[in-house]
DNA sequence: ATCCTACAATGGACATTGTCTAAGTCAAGT
DNA sequence: ACTTGACTTAGACAATGTCCATTGTAGGAT
């Protein structure tokens, strides 16, 4: 974690306790928060944090690599923090259960380029949607 | 198009005018609107439609599979009448505009059972993110 | 150690997208 | 043509996110 800070900092990232906050509640092995519950977990540590302000610092985490953002559903973005190892989700379509999977093959490499129409192509992003074993269950 | 208020009439999808509106909209070769862009040009037919009609009934074209829901932004969901042949999106990250692609190989075989962890899996979306010729050229 | 200043934080208004509800309307079967 | 339950309506509400003017402050300069 330690490592993150230190890393914004070396980017010329000006450090402030939001800021600070903000991003060791991205460390803990919480995955796949949503803005507002990243709001929550600031908030028991710098009570007067602002909603603002953790927008604009996710935003700006996302803009610098450090994190992903994930939109499984319509509802919230969510933030996640395992952005140095390429993933895709598999998401529970019940309960929204969200799980970071590492398929095999190169989905680029299945785009022929007739089907490109001349883009220039960033980046894929792959969703498995399912249902998960205690929905299931249930 | 008739074709599709044939079928929704013979599953017992009671017709009215709003119904039949929304779903002739869809039936143009402008692919991927909103729903706030469905209701915009359903007006043009039948202005008194209301949001609330354009929202529900595009709620029940999904559900009956006759459309598809898009989300490849955190704006708003887009409405995609190609629902009968499989397909994913190529997204232009500058402009938002959308293609229909079909990529060769089945990405579900990619995922390995060690990495399902227990889901069933119904469904799986890909979406291709760059930029379009347009916008490569400005 | 203190001062400066550009950058950051605040909070509250605003925007967008979507959902809900109570009341009125109408399609379609009899 | 009547009846009835499904459909539509308008507008309030909710959830998420953005913007802006003001206030605060990190960190370099003195």
């Amino acid at each position: 974690m330690s490592d993150l800070l230190e890393r914004l900092r070396g980017r010329g990232w000006r450090m402030t306790a939001q800021r600070r906050v903000v991003a060791e509640v991205l460390d803990g092995d919480h995955v796949h928060l949503t803005a507002d519950e990243v709001h929550a977990r600031a908030v028991e540590r710098l009570p007067e944090i602002s909603r603002a302000t953790v927008y604009n610092t996710l935003g700006e985490l996302v803009s610098l690599g450090e994190i992903l953002e994930v939109s499984t559903d319509r509802r919230a973005k969510r933030y996640d923090p395992n952005a140095h190892r390429p993933h895709q989700h598999l998401v529970c379509a019940e309960c929204g259960a969200i799980r970071d999977v590492h398929p095999q093959g190169n989905p680029l490499a299945d785009l022929p380029d007739t089907e490109r129409f001349g883009f220039t192509i960033a980046a894929v992003e792959v969703t498995y949607r399912g249902t998960c074993p205690n929905c299931a269950a249930a």
